[in-house]
RNA sequence: GUGGUUGUAGCUCAGCUGGUUAGAGCGCUGGUUUGUGGUACCAGAGGUCGCCGGUUCGAAACCGGUCUUCCACCCCA
């Protein structure tokens, strides 16, 4: 034997079922993407490295899978640059290419290369994999797939209601109830960091208080200080540790504490609106939460924030996240375009919803009906029925080989095909099938018709 | 990137403080049953114990390295 193939760390293979289940998950998103009014777009896989370097932070220029140039790359090197043994500075000479990171880079790209042929407000859906040169652990692989709707050239809050709704909708018709949509505003983050004196210090300051829910207030508080943040501001912030009652009571705790930040102010004001249409509208199963601890890395945010978090219960990071971001299309050189997405981890998805056992039973694409082999003649008898079954549109096939009964039945059982049929010597004699439901049992003579009118 | 964890038959796992031919259940193949599967009984095939090196008279077991699995941190979907 040959040593076991393999598949890369954080990589995964998908069997019959899997693929089938993915595929309800996926049809049911895109279903709803589709009632909401956004168009499908793709991207390659692999993008030039300055369109994704750099626009992740630090961190996610790390985790980008860098794609080594073709040909004999090592030579363009300099002697001086090689001898340095300095990755970072070597990568860029070696590596012109990379694969995307998520969906919402190569969009923005997108719609600036296309800019002349879109007509904006332009909303957008996309569904592919994409890489992250992460350490796997629970839901969470290197190779992943993300379904991300934007809207870009509207500078409109409405559009965040609506995709406050979108999340709604998705979750609902994937009978995933008790959802959790987590919202906060860049601007209010802001604002804290402001009145409290921190504003240089805004990325560790909202990054620690991220973590409150994982390592409590008093985690909280020194990881403040150890990032350098004064004792004087960490009293200020105070308030925000024990943070509770509804969205109507936080935004005016909010107001008071940020009564001195316009930007603050400006952020409430955004999160006003989108609380008080929700509640107007309503949500079919999900919540609406607004959470003042929620950071999310992505730093081209630049208004409101999402996240989503699995149903209580269910053990998982967040399946879902978004927000706005006023200038993602300004890197690429596209001035003055707002644009605001979310996301849905499917594969996150996928395991939240195993895990509560919510696929449909009715989630399958087997074949209906298996026809015995019994020989030459009696399968091209079988074959014509079965090309006139298909052509009906229902699945059917002929076991390959004229092999003993009990190994054809066995096949059918394994494969959990519902319907055999038996036609040999008698059955063509007098054109018909013996049928055989497998989960009964039961047996019966028909002719072609018949037959047609029990499959369909 | 940091810390821990895992690897024995196709799958899930057992294998005591190092000691002959490495086990079980399930699955697989064949038979009991030549036009009837899922149950039962009988028989059989299948492993250089993740890989490389070391300690030892002797290693699946001990030590080092490496890859892999899973988990936590970092970060994130």
């Amino acid at each position: 034997m040959s040593k076991k193939p393999s598949i890369p760390k954080g990589t995964r293979d998908f069997s019959p079922t899997e693929v089938v289940k993915r595929t309800y998950i996926m049809d049911t998103i895109k279903r709803s993407f589709t009632q909401f009014g956004f168009q499908p777009i793709e991207t390659p896989s692999f993008e030039n490295s300055d369109t994704l370097m750099g626009k992740y932070g630090e961190e996610g220029d790390r985790l980008i899978f860098k794609i080594l140039n073709s040909g004999d790359y090592l030579k363009k090197v300099d002697d001086a640059l090689y001898s340095e043994k300095d990755s970072g500075k070597m990568t860029p000479k070696i590596s012109e290419k990379a694969l995307r990171y998520d969906l919402t880079v190569p969009f923005a790209r997108y719609v600036v290369q296309h800019q002349n042929e879109i007509t904006f407000p332009f909303k957008r859906y996309q569904i592919q994999p994409v890489w992250r040169a992460d350490r796997p652990q629970k839901g969470r692989f290197r190779e992943f797939f993300q379904c991300d709707a934007d809207v870009v050239g509207s500078k409109s809050l409405w559009q965040e209601v609506e995709l406050v709704q979108l999340y709604d909708t998705v979750f609902t018709a994937l009978k995933l109830e008790g959802a959790t949509i987590k919202m906060n505003n860049r601007k209010i983050l802001s604002g804290i960091a402001e009145v409290i004196g921190a504003q240089d210090k805004l990325i560790d300051f909202t990054v620690a208080l991220d973590k409150l829910d994982k390592i409590g207030e008093e985690g909280v508080k020194k990881e403040m200080r150890e990032k350098g943040i004064t004792e004087d501001a960490i009293e200020k912030v105070q308030p925000l540790f024990s943070f509770t009652g509804t969205a109507i009571e936080k935004l005016t705790s909010l107001e008071t504490m940020l009564a001195s930040s316009e930007t603050g102010q400006k952020g409430i004001e955004e999160l006003r609106f989108i609380v008080d249409n929700i509640s107007a509208l309503g949500l079919q199963s999900a919540h609406l939460e607004i959470d003042v601890t929620l950071a999310r890395g992505l730093n081209y945010y630049t208004g409101a924030i999402f996240e989503v978090a699995a149903p209580e219960g269910v053990a998982m990071g967040s399946i879902g996240g978004g927000g706005r971001y006023d200038d993602l299309t300004g890197i690429f050189g596209m001035k003055d375009v707002s644009g605001v997405g979310i996301s849905f981890g499917l594969d996150r998805i996928y395991l939240v919803i195993e895990e509560l056992g919510l696929f449909p039973e009715t989630v399958s694409a087997n074949t209906k009906v298996l026809f015995i082999n019994f020989g030459e003649k009696e399968a091209l008898y079988a074959m014509k029925a079965i090309t006139k079954l298909r052509g009906k549109n229902i699945s059917a096939e002929l076991y390959p080989d004229d092999a003993k009964m009990k190994k054809q039945m066995g096949y059918a059982d394994k494969r959990d095909i519902t319907y055999t049929v038996l036609a040999g010597d008698k059955e063509m004699e007098s054109e018909i099938f013996t049928l055989k439901n497998m989960k009964s049992g039961e047996q019966e003579s028909l002719d072609f018709d018949g037959l047609v009118n029990r499959l369909k």
